[in-house]
DNA sequence: ATCGCTATTGAGACCGGTCTCATTATAAAA
DNA sequence: TTTTATAATGAGACCGGTCTCAATAGCGAT
């Protein structure tokens, strides 16, 4: 490795002092001008590169929010991503991404590792509400922690989320109302045994919201003990198949399918296709999450819009804004989201209301 | 901000000197085991958490490859980018990521940003091969660097790349042979005045070889001046409508067209759709990038199926082995594409073979 | 008992910046 | 002209690790 060329070389070239020079590249103190072009000559013809590692080791500051996502591959944390990177560049920071693949052993992990890197503050979106210990420690070593997507009852910092059990709910509506009795809720979240034990078994705020929302809905239009009709689990493609094979080769098959991802969604989707069966017609479908794929379909998929690249940027606000000095209460944000109709709800086909 | 617990500090509390408990700490060294059970007691006890920033500043390695990308929305990148963290944390390295959204300013400013974080290697995807001025920097700074998608001919350094020219032929053949004459390219790459001036002019290498590749095959099958039809600046959504806006309405409609990316050849799906055109009866698709939305219209899209995690995967591996003090000369790895053949190519309509 | 060799440990320099404080030069005030 | 305030610069400590080299200790061999 070619020795890099530092302040002090500078000094020499310049013929001044290392504290001298580095003010000048440092861009702090006073120095004369005639000084300040001596140095910067002699920095333009070294090609001079600050180490911003050694910079940040002295200042404390890296410049960097470290993030840690779900899963940068559902497009929905992507446009959240895209909202965090250009909302920190915009401020002057760079980001470090990690995806914990919903685990929570990577999670910490991941969060060790940007703590160590020395991040200014982290954004996560926090795959369990059961184990915090790890939050707790980027919050107890004085560094700012922002929520992404997920709130965190136990947990007082910056959270922003959507209004999921609200959204869940005028989802759940739309199908009550044309109808539908018989309703099925699939997420990817998963269980020992992929099977509802009560609400309180889900860690994951968002989730559990959503869920909540959906039978509360279900119970108001007279559906009984509609929680049999959740199903978890649906981590991956097969899953989600696997799941969705299930449901709809049951005697009592769904009418409607609410599905808490794009990336549930399209595999659902396919597969009521691969069976022969019509979109509305002999299903209906709802996701969450307006991904490109549902407007091209036929018919297009009725969506729970997520504002998500707006998610990530506001989070990023909250934190830089935090990062700058800013003293206040924590606040948790809800963002509303909006419900897109398009052509896949329709009234259930043997019964009517 | 707390003081946070250094070596000093554990090595007081085991009464042992700074450098022995560095050794310990650190994982270098000999030690007595004794010694070292009294020093990780105290470690424990103060919840020590080494700086990885001192210490990347006296190793001078950071454990961090800097990932520069056109455009995380892209859902090709996204893929890309997922196979790059995914093998470079298996490998126990963090990815800085930065998109440049294809612009070489923006290029250029991340590639200081990352050279001045001190990133163990670099890997690009070079917006544009006139420029590469800060990618020799990097080069002649001893880190490593690796290209992504796109080659530069200049540039003697490890690049995977899919056999892009190869891939446009095949696809343009599948038009040709079913009787399509007048077929429009369109792509991402701007130009001022998005007017084809000749091949020379374009400077992302994967474009200039795809439409190399386009061309050469219109020709073969005697279409004359097959570059009438190709289209640039499909940048952002509005500007591919209006693009396909203005192909569609020429007197001499395009009874096929070839996207250069899933992002264009969406729009395009959605207009044609919005025209009351069908595909592929009064006009054939077929995109770069095996998209999820492309396998769930009605028709299923063909596409040219580029492998974009195993492009980020491959170039990561290539580079960590660099990073590992691999000597070799530098490596140009060509992925193959596939095609899956899906249904949005027939035969044009007015006319037969 | 003395010597030699090896296993441990300690002291302190170093990485490349920032920053405090002392010193010198310069200009304004008395 | 002398005093004093102010601007500019230099010297060196510091951040939290790593690493070299010297010092000490423990052991068997002679």
């Amino acid at each position: 490795m070619i020795r890099s060329v530092t302040v002090a070389d500078v000094a020499r070239e310049a013929r001044v002092s290392k504290a001298t020079a580095a003010r000048v590249l440092g861009g702090y103190g006073v120095v004369s001008d005639k000084v300040r072009q001596d140095v910067l000559a002699a920095a333009k013809a070294l090609d001079y590169r600050p180490n911003e590692l050694a910079r940040s080791m002295t200042t404390g500051k890296s410049g960097i929010i470290g993030v840690v996502v779900g899963d940068i591959e559902n497009s929905f944390f992507s446009f959240a991503v895209r909202g965090i990177s250009d909302t920190a560049r915009a401020a002057g920071f760079n980001v470090i991404l990690t995806n914990s693949g919903e685990q929570i052993e990577a999670e910490k992990a991941a969060v060790r590792v940007l703590i160590g890197k020395r991040v200014d503050g982290l954004i996560v979106t926090p795959s369990e509400s059961r184990d915090v210990s790890h939050l707790r420690d980027i919050h107890r070593s004085g560094r700012p922690l922002a929520l992404l997507d997920r709130a965190l009852p136990d947990l007082d910092v910056d959270t922003v989320t959507v209004d999921d059990r609200n959204a869940a709910m005028r989802a759940t509506k739309i199908l009550t109302d044309i109808g539908h009795r018989t309703i099925a809720y699939v997420t990817a979240v998963d269980f020992a045994g992929h099977a509802y034990r009560g609400l309180e078994q889900i860690y994951t705020s968002s989730v559990r919201e959503r869920i909540e929302g959906f039978l509360a809905v279900c119970r108001e239009a007279g559906i009984v003990t509609p929680e049999r009709f959740v199903r978890f689990g649906a981590t991956r493609p097969e899953a989600t198949r696997a799941i969705t094979d299930t449901l709809l080769s049951a005697p009592d098959r769904p009418t409607a399918i609410l599905a808490s991802d794009s990336l549930i969604a399209i595999e659902i989707f396919k597969l009521i296709r691969q069976r022969g069966l019509r979109v509305p017609e002999d299903i209906s479908l709802i996701t969450f999450h307006d991904a490109d794929w549902t407007s091209v379909t036929s018919p297009p998929i009725t969506v729970v819009d997520q504002p998500a690249y707006l998610l990530g940027k506001a989070v990023t606000e909250l934190l830089i804004r935090r990062l700058k000095g800013e003293i206040r209460p924590s606040q948790r944000v809800v963002i509303p989201t909006s419900i897109i109709e398009r052509g896949s709800v329709g009234a259930p086909s043997g019964q009517k209301t």
